[in-house]
DNA sequence: CAGGCATATACTAATATTGGTATATTCCCG
DNA sequence: CGGGAATATACCAATATTAGTATATGCCTG
């Protein structure tokens, strides 16, 4: 959890995510349909591999990187109890967070 | 969006939305339950306004920090595409999204 | 097996982030 | 109105992140 938030703060490395979203892709074709040098790519996806967010499979010489689920999940799941701000029976929730018991001080 | 990921890369800043959750709270609170200096948490605070995750209420000296929704909810909105990689129904679900009416091209 | 392709890594310079300390600002209250 | 409380900000030092350039590694193919 704590490496997620930091891998995803870096725009090129939410571009990679996007495009494995697909389908796996080899660190050349990242490299081309984002623009990026070769260096750049490799090490982004050592951050995201390192923080669990993809998984390479070897072929020859390529990386085929592909999206690994489970940090995802978990930034899922960190935002669930964020849900209620936004969930339309906001009010009735309010009420209820309210109420002797939902009270902190 | 840009700025969302980057503030919530921080720890600190993840435990003060955290604790927002139950209740509006000053900037003195912050800093006695999570045991940090005063001027580390306004600035965290500081990031926090900025990417739009909180706002403030004045009341004469305090103000009173609680939590603003949208950033939450584009994050959400980022995550929605990666949903599918855990869902598990993935395989109906993709059949449906093959379908006709569900294909992009 | 030599050359070339695909990828990773080391190193460096530039820039950003964070915490700490000191100080400024605003507002309340006696 | 003077003092103190609550918060913000400026400044600095330490550390981290990023991109770039050069180089290393591994694996095909002729």
């Amino acid at each position: 959890m704590e490496y997620s938030f930091a891998a995803l703060a870096e725009p090129n490395r939410r571009a990679i995510l996007g495009l494995l979203l697909s389908s796996e892709r080899s660190v050349g074709e990242i490299e081309r349909k984002l623009k990026l040098s070769q260096p750049s790519v490799s090490k982004h996806l050592r951050v995201l591999r390192e923080a669990g967010f993809v998984e390479a499979r070897i072929e020859a010489q390529r990386r085929l990187y592909r999206l690994r689920p489970e940090p995802l999940l978990e930034l899922e799941e960190w935002l669930a109890p964020f849900r209620r701000l936004w969930t339309k029976h906001l009010d009735a929730l309010e009420r209820h967070l309210d109420s002797p018991k939902g009270r902190k001080r």
